[in-house]
DNA sequence: GTGGTCTAGACCACA
DNA sequence: GTGGTCTAGACCACG
């Protein structure tokens, strides 16, 4: 599981993570039963405070996603509602809307745009790879 | 233009009104030195109190994409893009990572997200279009 | 209403906030419909963060105790249950004993903490009538 | 020395029992010298962790209160209050204003309070000649 | 090491 | 001015 956070949009960096959370169980990129990253680590690596990652694993769990196991750890938990193919489109489409009209506003042209689209794609699909590189590694 | 608030988000609405008056520029919606809605009617309109949308214009004046001429209204400037290069390309990078790892969560592969991104391309050239040639009917 | 905190004595300040309030609302030292000190002078006086007495206060919202309106303030609400009688002895008999063993513990001889009793009777009383004297002044 | 801990009361538990072992030596009911008791069995009897008991043991002897000889156990040390006596002044202090307080809340009269302080006063010194009666009879 | 809580500072929305 | 929220730092209890 990625998660990529953006800290000029405005919107709170715990319910960044909640929804991120939820659509990696969305898709299946975690699967049921499975761990989450540990509060701690995964603050560090996303650069933000502790609290702020318990605030969101804590919403988690309220809304019955995950399940926490106080010195365990945090799980995904088996009955979780997985989103309907048409809303997780229409939510994929409003990121890709936002990043174009952003383009459209710092007057990039569509080539331009196009080509750092291609260019983040193999930079995240590089990291990914990376990540599970060292994930077997271990 | 239309301004669309939403209160669930958690984006703080000052800044929801403040990045849609941007879009609504970069879209062409909103054409420089034209008028932009009044704040009490505004206010009303998106039901929030006078307070925020003053504060959102505030904002913009700072950022020098409309100019408030007291007494007459606020407009959109002329050049209203005054970020240096190498931050709006930090800016539109993470829109477009966010739209990137949205759909890595929804397993979407990197052919389809590509298309979906043409078709939006698309599309919101033909809105933008749409909105010149109505402009030009004037 | 008098507010003391205790900072030494680990219990949390803002479970303290609440128990004055309740022991206050309870005796009648604060009356149904009355309002109770904004957050912000209360934070002050007591020298504790403005988030400490709102925690305070949410909780005492939450079991009921009082009413809060956004932008107006916090009133004590009518349907408050007050305390037994028995109950009341009982909390009051446990803050003496405390006082008591520290005493004890501190080798204080029991003339010379009866003197500091008295002394710290006549001091918050003489406080508790300046408090009055403001209130009737404005 | 019985040991009661208070889960609801939100002061920390390894605190309580540093607080009711220094309320225990100043009573009597712990002589100097005498054993503490062990950890473990502690720990199983108040249902809290051994980190628990072990971080209280270790504030105590920070303070000076107790001794800890390692492979025989915790002691009582001969002279076990090392505050400066103003910082004990203050504490007390602390104390009985919190009662008073309390007492005025309960709109209890400045007679009645004192009646109280007495009678406190001589239940705890009964008590505490028991114990020693209890001692010089072993 | 794990998650949880209390306090604090800065900012938001509203009257 | 009012109360509410988000983020952060320090500490607690537990395995």
């Amino acid at each position: 599981m990625i998660l990529q956070i953006n800290f000029k949009s405005g919107m709170p960096v715990y319910l960044q993570i909640v929804d991120q959370v939820k659509a990696a169980a969305a898709s299946g990129a975690l699967q049921p039963g499975e761990a989450l990253p540990s509060i701690r680590p995964l603050a560090e690596e996303l650069r933000v405070n502790r609290n702020t990652v318990a605030k969101a694993y804590a919403e988690l769990e309220n809304e019955g996603v995950i399940e926490t196991l106080p010195g365990r750890g945090c799980f995904l938990r088996e009955n979780h509602s997985a989103l309907r193919e048409e809303v997780r489109r229409e939510l994929l489409t409003q990121d890709v809307d936002q990043a174009i009209v952003q383009a459209h506003h710092f007057q990039v042209s569509r080539e331009d745009f196009l080509k750092l689209v291609h260019e983040r794609l193999d930079a995240l699909e590089e990291k990914r790879r990376a990540h599970e590189d060292h994930k077997e590694a271990q």
